[in-house]
DNA sequence: TTCATAGTTCGATCATAGTCGAAGCATAAG
DNA sequence: CTTATGCTTCGACTATGATCGAACTATGAA
């Protein structure tokens, strides 16, 4: 009947309350279990199952076997994107499941976006990467500049590896808080788990929030420094 | 139960057949009535009526009334965003509602995303104007220089006029064939408006379909160059 | 005024799909 | 082996919501 791809298809999958949860559970970038997801989701693990068997079978889900286990992640940064877009729009739509509390708060402050870092603090980062000049925009991609590489090997980030992966290196995303850009790709991944080995960070085990120690934040502001404005 | 904005009530809306025809429809950019709106959907004028007053709810949608007429149209330029991002989700799941036939190419050559040009031409100007150093990546934003605001002017289009409406000017828009950025934002509907007005191009009625005129096609390629490499 | 067209509202019908209990596999532990 | 745990499949129940006919409202034309 209409041309071009069956949008209707991917969004009903994402429509489901039950499914949108458990993507949302995903966005925090872990892989979880069939079991966690389902109580994530607050359904039994069999109409769990049910969910995800048909958001694999959309494209939108990695799921690995391990032991017993099955483990579940978000395919691709595509799909995150497109997640954090639909944030947005319910978003700006009035319509947030919650309150805002504390909690909420802490969320726009600095959480987790699939696999890096996002809210406040994600787009300073990335603010500041580029206005050092270690990140540029060329034609459509976002590029490391000779300085940012040397900036990011310095960094203890082992770029050789990063870059033999098939992913895209560097990657805009935009997210419904802050409604400006911040780092994906696997750099940006790169940089998330760097900052959890230096312990700059802790993640929330229940939640996508991610809390800056106190020696943490303050590493990080000198790294990523911004003139004000 | 979970934190964030209410994803699965936004994704509803467009998860559904009828629904997503009429969001697809309106990616042409252009307001249709709400009778125009049931033809494209396939169904009734009393089931089209109650899925717009959905979307509408849903902050999707941007109604008119005029006389005994009542146009919609797609609500931001967010939307249009998260529609294509759709799409390329859809698309790389291999479901494509429609064999790719003589239609889908010149749907990827060039055509309509929202209000500005999107496929193949559109990610081709967008490479053309950062390389001549007209469109800058500052920060967050996409910005035009110096040189591009002298060219802007030079094309015939009346910057006044947009910077002092409140939709942002550029805007970076990743569309699903070419998986890459074209113009979005008012300049870019600047631009494709006076392509028009120029006859450099003809819009198709029933699709999103943009043909370009012979001269237009050869004016188009002078005025955006991009060295091959 | 009368008629026609555009759109909304109401009500009834009907199908799709989400849900869970129960049973069936598969893997790991004792 | 037996037992326990993680997950899948099957089947039945149920509710949500899409659909359209019919009646109603509103704007425009004659």
């Amino acid at each position: 009947m209409k041309e071009g791809p069956d949008i209707a298809y991917i969004a009903s999958l994402i429509g489901d309350p039950a499914r949108a949860n458990i993507l949302t559970a995903l966005m925090s970038g872990k892989a979880l279990t069939a079991s966690e997801l389902a109580q994530e989701a607050g359904v039994t693990l069999q109409t769990a199952s049910s969910h995800l068997s048909k958001l694999d079978a959309g494209g939108l889900l990695r799921p690995r076997k391990q032991g017993r286990h099955k483990y579940f992640s978000l395919a691709s940064d595509d799909v995150a994107h497109v997640l954090e877009g639909l944030m947005g729009l319910a978003a700006g739509a009035g319509h947030v499941r919650k309150r805002t509390g504390p909690k909420d708060a802490r969320l726009r402050k600095a959480r987790v976006c699939y696999n890096h870092l996002a809210g406040d603090m994600g787009t300073h980062m990335f603010d500041s990467l580029v206005s050092q000049g270690y990140l540029r925009l060329e034609a459509d991609d976002l590029v490391l500049s000779e300085t940012g590489t040397q900036f990011v090997l310095d960094f203890g980030i082992d770029l050789d590896a990063l870059t033999q992966a098939r992913a895209p290196l560097c990657r805009e995303c935009l997210d419904w808080s802050e409604r400006r850009s911040h780092l994906g790709g696997s750099l940006g991944r790169a940089f998330l788990t760097r900052f959890e080995n230096m312990s700059w960070i802790k993640r929330d085990k229940e939640t996508r929030v991610i809390s800056f120690t106190r020696t943490g934040q303050q590493a990080f502001h000198t790294m990523f420094p911004l003139e004000e404005m």
